[in-house]
RNA sequence: GGGCGAUUAGCUCAGCUGGUUAGAGCGCUGCGUUCACAUCGCAGAGGUCAGAGGUUCAAAUCCUCUAUCGCCCA
């Protein structure tokens, strides 16, 4: 490492390993392992998609998971895969067929799937890709496709299985339908949005021209579907009009006026259109009343089965055709300026027009019940917990799910219908593939309608492991461990996954079910192609490095789950982050040597105090990152390891050992002999820097393998340098290395005090020069009070390397100072004083900052006697918390005391 | 209309099973390049924890209400 850059360079390594862990297939699992199965499956991408942010995290996420169980010793399999995704592929592919002015219509269906197979296999690559550059450890050997056969084989199952225990059912229902797509799509995939439209009063005539009633709606076009009027029965204003008979304006057709508590008197005139084929809420009404459904559009969204002079106008242009039409004839009142919530195609855009049509459902009622169970009685757990709630409401108001779409792309529904006894039966059943099982006609024609996506991947994590065979795999892994997704899927994926494991295997999918939140651009928004905001973590990557990314968005995740606004700086921390990994792993392994052997039992070593400090605070962190780990603690655990590299390892206790490694020569000439005698090149070899050096290496090697699931690359570049000084029991790559295991009962609680005296004298003495900007370069003299023996038996062994790190010609540990003295002071919160012998010094000066620290120490003190005299609080408060306050309040003392001193010094010459 | 969440330092956010002198990263100020790192070091400034009540010996943390913002469902 000696030769290699001062700068870490991600590129390199990270293309390095990548290609070593593929080589040696790491990551593979082989069920015949005895080892304790772990199990994730990764939520397929949209295999027409590019990974964005949120897969940069999710993947992350579950990476760290994985790699931390491997560590661990589990057999930790982590399984990667691709989704169809039916609607969004197939509109990606019409998207570039229009590029050349070609429909998918002109195209003919097989030409438009085999030209998305042709796409899928190029996006699929670089799927992988993009996921590998993530440092992603699936098991590449298992990857997954929606649409693959073994996958085709469990949507064909699990549908037939639903189909005979009649929990699939064909029926015409209201469904969100997008005209342009000319498919139904799922509530999910409807966006709603709020939207400037128009209320349209229009007036409908009596048939016995004894008035006429005025109706407000939004979508005057839809008239010609209208079945009745609808008002509210406790509504005065219009009682005399029930049961009465209008005539529909533009047509000469009758309707009834009909009473329903639904309707709201407040909204608009509060008679209301009713039309049952074209709105949901009508359609429900039209059912109670037993009112006909009238389709009045096509499709594609164009007039049907209305007066000639609309038929075949596109649905906004008939609006208008219409407004213009009722205004003439003088039926239109006015038009009001109306918000409301509008729904618009997930994928295209287009206005969803709700759609009288034949459909297949699932009836998620039926199936619900163990579902909702098994997520009450805690067999799977939702991090962060809250989510339970939002599972378990829409478990509660669950619909039936639509699962046929019109398009494609995706699995063909397996059914027949039979043309001559309306048999509806599965493909299979049709006997001979050619006649109908009922009736024995030939006329048979099968269902052209695809299965929704969510369908297929409700049964992901079954079908993954082999499911609907009874395999190996599919024993040892399921149910798998934990399953990690962003909110927005919670209910056409989790849920689903949820249903289905539980119907077809008895058993729940996952026990663990970890939310993470969507990651939004600056202004809070959430990332979109249309809108041109997101972030491609690929650049990211560019810039930063996988690690720097990686670690960047780990510690954004933070445990409420809140959304995560971009911002560029925490990556920049991070990048600047692994460059300091970089190079304090240089300055180690430069200082190990050559012969260095590490040693079998660092505590068997005569330890100094900043050995025991650091290995103290070494097996802490190792306690603590394992169980925040465990327990799904993301941020936390990138938090602390973060601080403990940096802010402890490096800045203390690196520090504090430099001077034992530098060249003679250095220390030769800092001492100002330079003069004298030959120099030697050699670093200092004395037994405490032997001693340091196995610390440095025990600390290094711990750590590396704690970063190792946040940082793959980097730590295993480092593990590589390290693994040149170890002997037998090492594994090739830090990924298998074994976790490590705190030996935090072989150090003693109180070098964290002890250090803590030495620390804080160091930090004097810099306050003192930063105060008098007094150049580190200056060598002076300094003097130490300690406040106790012990802390005296601290000083003087610790000496040297306090000397070392404060620039001192000298340090003298007396009792007291002699008022002779110019020095400038300051007191430790143990109450030791540091001075530093000045040539001159402002006295007037010193007052005042001795004087303002005096103040400050008044107010702690206040504060605490306030609660020691305070009756309540000593006879009702926690013991720890009334121990805890006597013994601030004697630190306080001890320093308050020691700074009457130092003023009454100095106030004497 | 129903629900969920947020409001803490200039910015982005931790802390919320009640007891800290309220933290981090970035930014800002001063000083500093002698051999791990200027993608750096040392020191520092900066917050009446949205507002009002309440519970408690003790509230950023628990409860109620208000305001503002965001999201989900209908």
């Amino acid at each position: 490492m000696q030769e290699i850059s001062p700068r870490y360079n991600p590129k390199e390594v990270e293309n390095k390993w990548f290609t070593f862990w593929e080589e040696r297939k790491l990551f593979e699992v082989h069920t015949s392992s005895p080892k304790k199965p772990y199990c994730i499956v990764i939520p397929p991408p949209n295999v027409t998609g590019s990974l964005h942010m949120g897969h940069a995290l999710g993947g992350t996420l579950q990476d760290i998971i994985i790699r931390f169980k491997r560590m661990q010793g589990f057999d930790a399999l982590w399984i990667p895969g691709c989704d169809h995704a039916g609607i969004a592929t197939e509109n990606v592919i019409e998207r570039e067929l229009a590029k050349q002015n070609i429909n998918k219509h002109e195209l003919g269906k097989d030409k438009l799937i085999s030209k998305i197979w042709d796409w899928k296999e190029q996006q699929e690559k670089r799927i992988i890709k993009q996921l590998e550059k993530l440092g992603c450890s699936c098991d590449w050997s298992r990857f997954s496709f929606t649409m693959d056969k073994e996958h085709s084989k469990a949507v064909e199952e699990a549908f037939a299985q639903l189909f005979k225990d009649r929990l699939i059912y064909r029926g015409n229902y209201i469904v969100n339908w997008c005209p342009r797509c000319r498919t139904a799509l799922s509530n999910v995939e409807v966006e709603y949005r709020e939207t400037e439209g128009k209320l349209f009063h229009i007036n409908y005539p009596l048939k016995d021209g004894k008035g006429q009633l005025t109706v407000a709606t939004t979508r005057p076009e839809t008239m010609f579907g209208d079945v009745a009027v609808a008002v509210n029965p406790k509504d005065k204003r219009y009682k005399r009009f029930i049961n009465k008979t209008l005539i529909l304006p533009l047509t000469q057709r009758e309707i009834p006026v009909i009473s329903d508590e639904r309707v709201s008197i407040s909204f608009g005139t509060g008679a209301v259109k009713v039309t049952p084929a074209h709105d949901p809420a009508d359609f429900e009404m039209g059912k109670t009343h037993g009112l006909a459904n009238l389709v009045i559009m096509d499709k594609e969204g164009k007039m049907k089965q209305v007066p000639k002079k609309y038929e075949g106008l596109e649905r906004f242009k008939c609006r208008e055709e219409v407004v213009n039409d009722l205004r003439e004839e003088g039926y239109l009142v006015k038009i009001t300026p109306h918000l409301h919530s509008v729904g618009y195609c997930d994928r295209c855009g287009t206005m969803i027009e709700p759609y009288l049509s034949t459909q297949w459902f699932v009836d998620v009622q039926k199936l619900k019940g163990p579902a909702v169970k098994a997520v009450k009685s805690g067999k799977i757990k939702f991090v962060p917990e809250r989510w339970t709630k939002i599972y378990l409401d829409w478990m509660d108001n669950v619909k039936d799910w639509c699962i046929s779409r019109q398009i494609w792309w995706g699995h063909t529904i397996p059914v027949s219908y039979c043309e001559d006894c309306n048999e509806i039966m599965l493909n299979k059943e049709v006997v001979d593939g050619k006649s109908c099982k009922k009736c024995d006609s030939k006329n048979i024609t099968k269902e052209t309608d695809v299965l929704d996506t969510w369908f297929s991947s409700s049964l992901w994590p079954m079908s993954t492991l082999g499911w609907p065979q009874d395999t190996v795999d599919l024993k040892h892994f399921y149910p798998t461990s934990t399953l990690v997704t962003a909110y927005d899927i919670i209910y056409s994926w989790v849920s689903r996954m949820i249903l289905m494991g539980l119907k077809f295997k008895g058993d729940v999918p996952f026990s663990t079910v970890y939310i993470h939140p969507i990651i939004r651009d600056k202004k809070g928004r959430k990332m979109s192609k249309s809108k041109g905001n997101v972030v491609d973590p690929l650049e990211l990557i560019e810039d930063f490095g996988t690690d720097a990314l990686r670690m960047a968005l780990v510690q954004l995740n933070t445990g409420a789950g809140q959304d995560i606004i971009f911002s560029l700086d925490r990556f920049e921390g991070m990048r600047n982050f692994s460059n300091k990994i970089w190079n304090a792993s240089r300055f180690a392994i430069g200082n190990l040597g050559d012969g260095f052997k590490p040693v079998e039992d660092i505590y068997e070593l005569s330890l100094g105090l900043d050995e025991k400090f650091i290995l103290r605070r070494a097996e802490e962190v190792n306690k603590k990152v394992t169980e925040l780990l465990k327990n799904f603690k993301f941020s936390e655990s990138a938090e602390l390891l973060f601080k403990f590299f940096w802010h402890e390892f490096c800045d203390w206790y690196i520090e504090l050992i430099k001077y034992k490694f530098k060249p003679a020569c250095l220390l030769l000439q800092e001492a100002g002999r330079k003069e004298n005698g030959p120099l030697d090149p050699n670093p200092v070899l004395s037994e405490t820097a032997q001693i340091s050096r196995q610390t440095l290496f025990y600390v290094l090697d711990k750590i590396v393998r704690l970063l190792h699931p946040f940082m793959p690359f980097i730590t295993e570049e480092i593990w590589s340098h390290l693994s040149q000084y170890k002997s037998g029991n090492f594994s090739e790559s830090v990924a298998i290395a074994q976790w490590p295991i705190s030996k935090i009962d072989k150090t003693e609680d109180k070098v964290v005090e002890e250090a803590t005296w030495k620390y804080e004298v160091i930090q004097a003495s810099r306050n003192i020069r930063a105060e008098r900007n007094i150049s580190f370069h200056e060598k002076l003299k300094f003097v130490v009070i300690p406040s106790s023996e012990e802390e005296e038996g601290i000083f003087i062994k610790e000496k040297d390397s306090i000397i070392s790190v404060i620039n001192a010609e000298d340090i003298q540990i007396k009792k007291e100072i002699s008022a002779k003295e110019k020095f400038s002071s300051q007191v430790t919160s143990s109450g030791t004083c540091v001075y530093i012998l000045l040539k001159d010094i402002d006295l007037e000066r010193e007052n005042t900052r001795i004087k303002k620290e005096l103040s400050k120490m008044d107010e702690g003190m206040i504060r605490i006697e306030k609660k020691l005299a305070n009756r309540d609080f000593m006879s009702k408060a926690q013991p720890s918390a009334i121990e805890k306050c006597k013994a601030e309040k004697e630190e306080f003392l001890k320093k308050r005391e020691k700074l009457y001193q130092i003023l009454k010094t100095i106030g004497g010459k």
